[in-house]
DNA sequence: GTTATTCTTGACTATTCAGTCCATAATACA
DNA sequence: TGTATTATGGACTGAATAGTCAAGAATAAC
């Protein structure tokens, strides 16, 4: 413990990644991409974040996290587990209509996952379950509080509720007006409840 | 007239390009890939198809009309237009489960689409319309007959629609299991009918 | 100060990519 | 048979890529 320090902040630099691999994706940003962003230099950018790759894990997974946890307060700011999924589109409808052309960084990296090495992708499939598992619960819960309709199973809706928030990231990205990300999400929010 | 005569087959070259372009995307797949799958040279590949791009627009391009025209069947196939679009759900159930994993063509590259040249863009519109057209069409047939719901309009509809289809495709292409896609299609389709 | 330690800079490597070019081969037609 | 025409093979170019490396700069501990 010694040595020169760093004349970046290690932090605002992971948002800068995590910001230009929301916006092109993993394939899309280079290298020279994100020390431009950070304002450093190759050797540096190795010595403190190890590869492209663990740059990536480690702005997603700060992204994963943060977004987690709002949609967990949407699941559970309602009255019961049904009500709090379709709390939770209408809050993927105003979060996406506010990102119009971006989407979600998380959202859209399990639509198309990068390739990663092969050491990475347990740690990317459970970046992802910090999503997957909030809904899947949800879904279990609405299914143990007897609120399950003709033909849904907790595995069905859950399903069908990742679904619904996929879809309307692609609608995002694809280009799609506020207007329309929030009408298609609210009236997916109707149809469930 | 005259010169000396292909040794490969155009459209079975375009088939296979299609599917390359198909499980890996515009970008994942290089001019090498092209050539080893249709068996022919660098000169002969830009020879026949110009560039990358023209050999891309014109798989997705026949891809895409014969996917808009099972589209438009599902759609058709039912006792009015509402119920075409619980049956165009249905039908891309099918059709992704019987997919796993590469999902549909046409769906992932309006999810995702290629940055193509200025001159190209306005061709690749024009080929996603071959299914936005139709789905449009019917909603608008669905709002004429009457068939509109509380909150729903023409366009919130198709929105809806769309991002159905785009969210199955994305599940399926994120490792999902055909049962899961075709539950997830299957309610989908049960709670706008 | 001196030294060990860590960070910074930027040139460097190796690979992959889309696209070009040209000499050669195979055909149709006269 | 000769000529114009088109296709083929494969080397080549130039740009972009991820990652390496070494010499030098800035600090803490002694």
């Amino acid at each position: 413990m010694a040595g020169r320090p760093r004349t970046f902040d290690r932090t605002t630099a992971v948002d800068r990644f995590r910001d230009l691999f929301w916006q092109k994706g993993y394939a899309g940003t280079s290298i020279d991409d994100l020390q431009a962003a950070a304002g450093i230099q190759r050797g540096s950018f190795y010595a403190a974040f190890q590869d492209k790759e663990s740059a990536y894990l480690e702005a997603l997974t700060l992204y994963a996290n943060e977004f987690a946890k709002q949609a967990e307060q949407a699941l559970q700011s309602a009255d019961g587990p049904r009500a709090g999924l379709a709390e939770f589109l209408r809050f993927a409808g105003r979060f996406l209509s506010a990102h119009t052309g971006m989407g979600c960084f998380l959202l859209s990296s399990i639509a198309q996952p990068p390739h990663l090495n092969e050491t990475k992708t347990e740690l990317f499939d459970r970046v992802t379950r910090t999503l997957r598992d909030p809904l899947e619960q949800a879904c279990n819960d609405t299914r143990d509080a007897k609120q399950l309709r003709a033909h849904e199973t907790a595995n069905s809706l859950s399903a069908y509720i990742l679904c619904q928030v996929l879809g309307l990231n692609a609608l995002t990205r694809s280009g799609a007006k506020p207007a329309e990300i929030q009408s298609a999400a609210n009236l997916a929010a109707d149809l469930i409840f």
